[in-house]
RNA sequence: GGUCCCGUGGUGCAGUUUGGAGUGCACGCUGGCCUGUCAAGCCAGAGGUCGCGGGUUCAAAUCCCGUCGGGACCGCCA
């Protein structure tokens, strides 16, 4: 039907006929003489020149067979890829006339309401940024495929329809009509699957697979993702890091070209404690500073705290009113702060740095001092103080550290980062005593802290694990763990929990019992197929790289759904609906 | 479950603070003019449940209450 593409012709064309097909993007009429029509297809515009009898509209579908020809002089457009050329003696067929688009199919989309484009994603579909986007995703999944081919793993499907476990996000539940009453859930990952692969002497086990989880949306959470899902049998930590940063390298490769290079490695501890986040986004510096030895003798009772930390924000001073230094306040305690303490450099009589706050009038001159030293602080300057617990110090000086100083998403590079030694247990109930894991109740512990998970709750927490994170410019792309093989140590693990024989066996008895006809030691690691590429495109909502996503309440204002079925088929499954606002 | 923001011709906005006739801008659309434009230009025109419901008022896009839809975030996402 067509000889070229829209994008593709050139100078060196010029003479030859040609057919293209396309969607009408622009039409310019000069009278009866003389028109263009832009016709558009993925790999961009043709500029057409006919007459003016040729009525098309905007988005018509369109053969045109017409000569490439030079554009005359002064008419060339530089901002096309066709722009030398231009299509002439054009002999035009309407394929399909089409009513006016509802919204622009241009740049001036970004504008819209996103729940216009959703309603006509096809259209949407059409724009040059929306198919660059598709594009570069499939060219990411083409080439994670092929790095882990190369490297010996063998992409093996899961189910969907799987049994529901009540650990982890909330499932969503398929009714069973073949046993009405009992349900199936869709999969919030393959994991309990890809470690039966590593059992069943897979060895090397991936998938690009899709996983559901019935929790709130944001701009990088749908319902439904994709991930990079994989297990390696007789790998060690190092291995898995070593085989993901191929494929991550891969998906970059495909995108701008350029290698990754050696992904740095950072302890949780140090994530924590410089950056206050488990995620740190490293594209800017203005780290956490310890200021808990500067105000050790302290006077000031809300500095007596197991920590003191503080950020400065280079030359933020004048930028900064006071209506947001109160504005910061308030989040702070939204974040879990008692306070926050604000200090603006100021210059002093003598040209030295002073600070101005509320607080300083509570402080010693040694203190000031102290904290005009740690930080850094110079003339111009604003600095933040929280005291706390260190956890929580570090979480609010963290958000904080974002709020006022997180770049754009599409500024300051790439900057992957593994984060390792994450904590076996987040917490420990004070009402039980039991620490609540961190990751799932698989993970090994690290072999150096084993001995520790005979101590009490201050040891616990100690446990590192043999967990791993992967960070991009302070996104979770995902992670992954070393995985217990042996059942002593898992026993342990379950017992610490406070996970009865007879709950691990009614939840994960299946994998018990695998485990226990010779299970190969492994470890995996999943991450997001759709954060991934949404960075790697410059997006900062995974909306903008998914064909069809849902909106934030989780609807799809393009098919309605969700949407109710009729008794006949509730009947079939045995269900009965409660009234609403039951 | 919670906090905050948005909703005005097909699209994007202004108008809302301080109530006074659906007033305005840009794009798009329809018709006309136009032989080198490229977000073409010029002229004319059509197009409105101011998300929806209720309340206050002589009078509501504007104030109040509720509700629906969208977005950002907290909780949640082992």
């Amino acid at each position: 039907m067509r000889t070229h593409m829209c994008g593709e012709p050139r100078p060196a064309d010029i003479g030859t006929t040609v057919t293209v097909c396309g969607w009408v993007a622009r039409r310019r009429e000069h009278g009866e003489h003389l028109a263009f029509v832009d016709l558009r297809d993925h790999t961009g515009l043709l500029q057409c020149v006919v007459d003016g009898s040729v009525d098309v509209r905007s988005e018509y579908v369109l053969a045109v067979t017409g000569v490439v020809s030079q554009r005359p002089e002064g008419t060339v457009n530089d901002r096309l890829g066709t722009g030398q050329v231009e299509l002439t003696d054009c002999e035009v067929e309407i394929l399909s006339a089409a009513e006016p688009p509802p919204f622009p199919l241009d740049e001036r989309a970004a504008e819209v309401d996103e729940t216009i484009r959703l309603r006509h994603r096809y259209l949407d579909l059409r724009r040059a940024e929306m198919q660059s986007n598709l594009r570069s995703r499939a060219r990411i999944s083409s080439a994670i495929r092929s790095a882990m081919d190369a490297q010996g793993f063998v992409e093996v499907e899961t189910p969907m329809l799987i049994a529901s476990t009540p650990e982890g996000a909330r499932d969503f539940v398929v009714p069973s009509r073949l046993h009405p009453g009992e349900f199936y859930a869709l999969p919030q990952s393959p994991q309990l699957f890809k470690q039966l692969c590593m059992v069943g002497g897979v060895d090397r086990y991936y998938q690009i697979a899709r996983c559901m989880r019935d929790e709130d949306l944001r701009a990088d959470r749908q319902f439904e993702f994709s991930q990079l899902d994989l297990e390696m049998s007789f790998a060690s930590q190092s291995d898995v890091l070593e085989a993901v940063s191929r494929a991550v390298g891969a998906a970059v490769e495909a995108v701008t070209g350029e290698g990754v290079g050696e992904i740095p490695h950072m302890t949780w501890h140090d994530a924590m404690n410089r950056f206050g986040s488990d995620k740190p986004d490293v594209r800017f510096g203005m780290e956490l500073e310890d200021l808990s030895e500067v105000f050790a003798e302290t006077g000031f009772n809300a500095f007596k705290a197991d920590a003191v930390k503080g950020i400065c924000h280079k030359g933020a001073s004048e930028a900064t009113s006071r209506n947001r230094l109160d504005d910061l306040t308030e989040k702070a305690k939204r974040w879990g702060a008692k306070g926050l303490v604000w200090m603006r450099a100021e210059e002093g009589p003598d040209g030295e740095v002073t600070l101005n706050s509320p607080v300083a009038k509570f402080l010693s001159p040694e203190e000031l001092a102290g904290v005009i030293e740690t930080l850094g602080v110079e003339v111009g300057d604003v600095c933040y103080l929280v005291a706390d617990r260190w956890h929580r110090v570090c979480h609010v000086l963290g958000l904080l550290r974002l709020e006022l100083g997180r770049p754009p998403v599409h500024e300051g590079g790439l900057r992957f980062l593994w984060v390792l030694d994450f904590p076996l247990f987040e917490d420990v109930d004070e009402a039980t005593g039991r620490p609540v894991p961190a990751h799932h109740p698989f993970t090994m512990p690290h072999p150096e802290d084993t001995d520790m998970l005979s101590g009490g709750p201050t040891e616990l927490l100690g446990v590192r694990s043999q967990a791993y994170d992967l960070v991009l410019n302070g996104w979770e792309l995902g992670s992954g763990s070393v995985r217990i093989h042996r059942p002593e140590l898992q026993q342990q693990i379950f017992d610490l929990l406070g996970i009865s024989e007879a709950e691990a066996e009614a939840k994960f008895g299946f994998l018990l019992e695998a485990f226990r006809y010779g299970a190969p030691p492994h470890a995996g690691f999943a991450f997001g197929l759709d954060r991934l590429v949404a960075l790697l495109v410059g997006e900062d909502n995974i909306r903008e790289v998914i064909a069809y996503p849902k909106t934030q309440s989780g609807g799809d204002p393009l098919t309605s759904a969700p949407s109710p079925v009729d008794a006949e088929h509730l009947a079939e499954l045995g269900l009965r609906l409660l009234p609403r606002g039951t």
